[in-house]
DNA sequence: AACTTTTGTTCCATTAAATGGAACTTGAGG
DNA sequence: CCTCAAGTTCCATTTAATGGAACAAAAGTT
């Protein structure tokens, strides 16, 4: 162990729900020896990495990461980062994928990248689709609460497809399977002999949901390959999570109120 | 040399301008062997402290600092920033300090911790001073156009006691002195018996200006007492500047507009 | 205030990792 | 196919990290 990783693994201790962290803390949290997270701990104060409060000799992270969160062009935005994961799906694969996000009862592409085969599927950024007769559409519903479903699909919902599902129950029951297995998948709902395979990420402090689709000719995908897909999907979608503190909560119906500071006047 | 100072350095290497870097650049900005500097880089890549991108090499922070600047709690702004190094200068010295923004011709307290000294000036948080006649006022000043303050105090400006400019070219002159030297001094001026020092420092992104300041009585402070907390001050401001990319950039006159990503749709 | 418990730091010999020069590999132009 | 620049790997050497235990400092407890 590097104590590059040592520090790497120190600083994905802290998260939204625990923000500052005691010596004790990480020492409970990773199991290493009081006595070289100690020493770990000042090295990594004394880079910039942590800084102390005055009060409880707790760390949190420090000017450095202040300083690199500043930086406008590292765009750390969850569409920035699906893009990215996008992309790099694309070239492992060579499919075509795009990250999109719901509209009501539509899925809308917010960014594409086409694949390597001959035989792809074509990228539709802006384009709207069925959200209920799409892998990435159901994705995205399968963060929502129950009840926010039902009311978006009161009045019905149409199958553009013998395969889409054509009733609320149908459309529940593909949407808990997506909650149940953590992915997505469509075969000829919406466009003949197109298959997809999708995952869903949010980003809780925006409230926002945005879903990771790959799409690839229906007859000429193997199995084996279909797994592999759905296989790095899912870690890459892990990741996502992770770092956007995602931890699978329902999408708020309503807006979150940030709270304000205390002690301080806000501008 | 440590390797968490070498990853901090590199770190550091990265900003606004220089949002991404080869190794090479690296091997430049810091003047280490080019061998050190290529393990360390794959080190803190595999750490998630870099990230490569697929064209050109490039390193740029990578999805640990991502994931870090997630965390809503860690107050980033430069507002808690300039607070908790007023606090800390608070602390050092024993003298009152305080946050404070610029409206119109008026300075307001935003944020204020009270000293321990027997002797010293209460806080006063909300409450507006005149921006001509308060070392904290001019600090701000000092970074706006010439123009704008010329328009700003085109109407003439009321001296509150002898010691404060009464004229635009005497608020100029003290002005240029604070770009000069970094750091604002006043005494006598709005307050009876008050001595006070500031400095300033700008969030381009939020084209937002704070100054801080440390004020004292006058009457009882030591000349070398006083050396050092402009010492101090200036370092903490330093500090600050480089955490936010501050360059010493005039304020914007006209709110700058963001400008949008290129190739993925905003939502 | 004296005691106990909890929490963090320092010491030490041992182990493991970082170093930098040189040789080597890779990749983009010509 | 060659060349030059950019990046990686190798190796002996230096340097830093490790973890157990003793130590010190706070925070509770009687």
């Amino acid at each position: 162990m590097t104590i590059l990783h040592s520090a790497s693994q120190v600083l994905r201790c802290f998260s939204d729900e625990r923000p500052e962290l005691t010596l004790t803390d990480i020492v409970a949290l990773r199991g290493a020896p009081k006595s070289s997270t100690s020493r770990l701990l000042n090295a990594m104060r004394d880079a910039g990495f942590l800084e102390v409060t005055k009060v409880g000799r707790k760390y949190r992270p420090g000017p450095l990461m202040i300083h690199l969160a500043q930086i406008n062009k590292v765009d750390m935005s969850l569409l920035a980062r699906a893009d990215a994961a996008v992309r790099e799906l694309v070239e492992e694969t060579g499919h075509t994928g795009y990250v999109s996000a719901l509209d009501h009862q539509d899925v809308i592409g917010l960014s594409g990248h086409e694949g390597r085969q001959v035989l792809r599927v074509a990228t539709a950024v802006g384009r709207r689709l069925q959200a209920s007769a799409s892998a990435t559409g159901r994705a995205l519903l399968s963060r929502m609460e129950d009840r926010a479903i039902e009311t978006l699909y009161h009045k019905g919902l149409f199958a553009p497809s013998e395969r889409a599902p054509a009733t609320l129950e149908d459309l529940m029951n593909r949407i808990n399977q997506v909650r149940q297995s953590g992915y997505s998948v469509a075969f000829d709902e919406t466009n003949h002999g197109v298959g997809a395979v999708a995952t869903v990420v949010v980003d809780p402090m925006k409230n926002l949901a945005l879903s990771l689709c790959i799409v690839f000719p229906a007859a000429t995908i193997a199995e084996q390959e279909r797994e592999h897909i759905i296989t790095r999907m899912k870690e890459m979608t892990a990741q996502l999570a992770r770092q956007f503190n995602d931890h699978g909560q329902p999408l708020l119906d309503t807006v979150r109120r940030k709270k304000s500071q205390s002690g301080v006047l806000s501008i």
